[in-house]
DNA sequence: GTGAAAGCGCTAACAT
DNA sequence: ATGTTAGCGCTTTCAC
């Protein structure tokens, strides 16, 4: 069991002294280009299968494509971004392309430095998901090499965007919420600083949602926003805030089921209980929301559809790089569970 | 906003003509390699900084290497390997190495695919995480490019081995359930056939680890292990079947906390709540776990630990191939929460 | 200490 | 339809 011997890779090279043919054969036999005859093809596939024989893709980089996809993510934890990446390798299983991902990079630095990773590794296509990069960055990248951006609105004349409809996602929370006879209905959101990120982010979408739902419904004067973070903290910090309220909310709408779990956390401390003493609903439908005790109502994001689509939109500019930039926009759905109900 | 431009790329070439070094040289300081002097260093450090040049991985790895780790997940929706991720990414942080993971690849079939492709992107180094190939196939990669595998017991004499003690941890569970006066303790396990697996799976080690320390604590007839599978799925059925014993157990110890959330799906639906009529324990310490209204008894592995682990040895072993293969096995620790309690 | 030149494995002009 | 050949951007002998 020597790990010694430094075994050689089977090159093109060893294939086309093997098939008898000329190693340009061998590639358009690879890459199904023209020029090759059915004869060949078939010699040069018998020569591959017998040796074993597997394209270098960093050699292929140097002068073509290295048939991989970088998937870049900001947060590995997040139970949301499985279905995007499903999504996308799921449209990618029958190609030729690897799609890699990028693991959390929470902050604009370490998303940065992922990016400009996948670049120097000559990836052909990038998926964005929820960048939090200036949309210079993202537009130099663009230019770089074709690029998706998921999960973030505003549109580019460089990238294509698949998005959510965050806005819609926020007004059916606060129907279901009102229909169940709920007034005084809050929101936590995330409090964003940076303006571009303002516009585009699908926080600001969704408590600006929320916040013309609630005119709609008459309820402008009972519309009460407290700003913290997407995270389980902010969650918690939120809800401690709407507690000590003179007037109480009935219900919470979460921006995201990380930070509902933390509205549980507090809500749990003060001895309330849910949907009894307050209702709660999300955002994301993530694996939380569905497991039994916590049982939450939320908006359910079509994950795997703007996985597959972002990888359609990928594959369709890295065949026509001069076809302009398309913007699709997917509906969520809502999932009621019994976090929700009328109010006492 | 023409997305015309083709603009090529900065190479080392214009880096040292700006310098007005050799390739050479500038490649020399790239890498930090013997014979620059200070002056050169500077000189073409300077010229790399005002040309903004990033050395092209897909081509350095033609002849050396292209400072790329990969990590194989076999499942990304596991909250468990985020934190395996973590400990990795933070090694490797302040090297010039960058981290890509392969995403969920559940099958043989599929990890090997994804195994293959990071050999063809040249990747200096591989981390498998809970591989299901046959112990052949990760020789055969260990032969390759540097491996370490994560999280599978069993020694090779060609890859590094990081494993959580799952043995010790479903004691530290029996014990602990013991100790609060529980005798009839039920064990949900995965049910492996592969023979390899077997030997090294930690679910098999985690429910050996059971049934030993069911007899340590004088437990032998008491000893009761369904076997479905780590899914929610899995857990749910199993507890269906204990359930339905004439002597139901009055604590369960499930295989994994996924395992665990379809044990309170069961639970629920039978009207029994946790942990008056029955106590829970999980394994992994995930999210989940933590979630207030879950709440649950769980095994930590140290995950983190376990992927800073893995990212040092592969380091190792990067740098140095000959050097014999290390198994480093890490502890479990034990986290009681409120789904534990002593039976009524 | 420094640089010229030969590849790494592949693709793409350009012959033939 | 097939083969010859010049690179892609970098590292690495091997002269100087």
């Amino acid at each position: 069991m020597e790990p010694s011997v430094p075994q050689r890779r089977v090159t093109i090279v060893d294939v086309a002294r093997h098939a008898q043919v000329s190693t340009t054969a061998v590639s358009k036999v690879l890459r199904n280009a023209y020029g090759a005859s059915p004869a060949m093809r078939e010699k040069v596939r018998r020569a591959i299968e017998e040796l074993g024989y597997r394209p270098y893709a960093a050699a292929r980089g140097l002068r073509g494509q290295t048939y991989t996809i970088g998937v870049m993510l900001p947060d590995i934890r997040n139970p949301f971004f499985p279905d995007i990446v499903d999504g996308v390798t799921d449209w990618f299983k029958d190609t030729d392309y690897q799609v890699l991902l990028g693991p959390g990079c929470n902050g604009e630095q370490a998303e940065a430095r992922v990016t400009e990773a996948m670049v120097d590794r000559g990836m052909d296509g990038l998926i964005l998901v929820a960048p939090v990069s200036p949309r210079s960055h993202l537009e130099r990248l663009a230019g770089l090499v074709p690029t998706v951006v998921v999960g973030r609105h505003g549109h580019s004349a460089l990238y294509d965007t698949v998005v959510d409809d965050d806005h819609a996602g926020a007004s059916l929370v606060v129907d279901h919420l009102v229909d169940l006879g709920h007034r005084r209905i809050a929101h936590i959101e995330h409090l964003e600083k940076d303006p571009t990120r303002i516009a585009e982010m699908p926080n600001t979408k969704r408590a600006e949602g929320y916040r013309q739902a609630m005119q709609r419904r008459g309820l402008a004067e009972e519309t009460d926003i407290v700003s913290t973070s997407y995270t389980q903290e902010g969650g918690y910090r939120g809800a401690q805030q709407l507690l000590a309220r003179e007037r109480r909310p009935t219900a919470i709408f979460a921006g995201a089921d990380f930070v509902a779990m933390g509205v549980l956390e507090a809500l749990g401390e003060a001895g309330l209980s849910v949907p009894q003493d307050m209702s709660l609903a999300g955002y994301d439908n993530t694996t939380f929301a569905a497991l039994r005790p916590i049982s939450l109502t939320s908006v359910d994001q079509a994950g795997h559809g703007m996985g597959s689509n972002a990888a359609r939109l990928l594959l369709e500019r890295i065949t026509d790089k001069s076809r302009p930039t398309v913007q699709v926009r997917l509906s969520p759905t809502l999932v009621a569970r019994s976090s929700s109900a009328a109010p006492r």
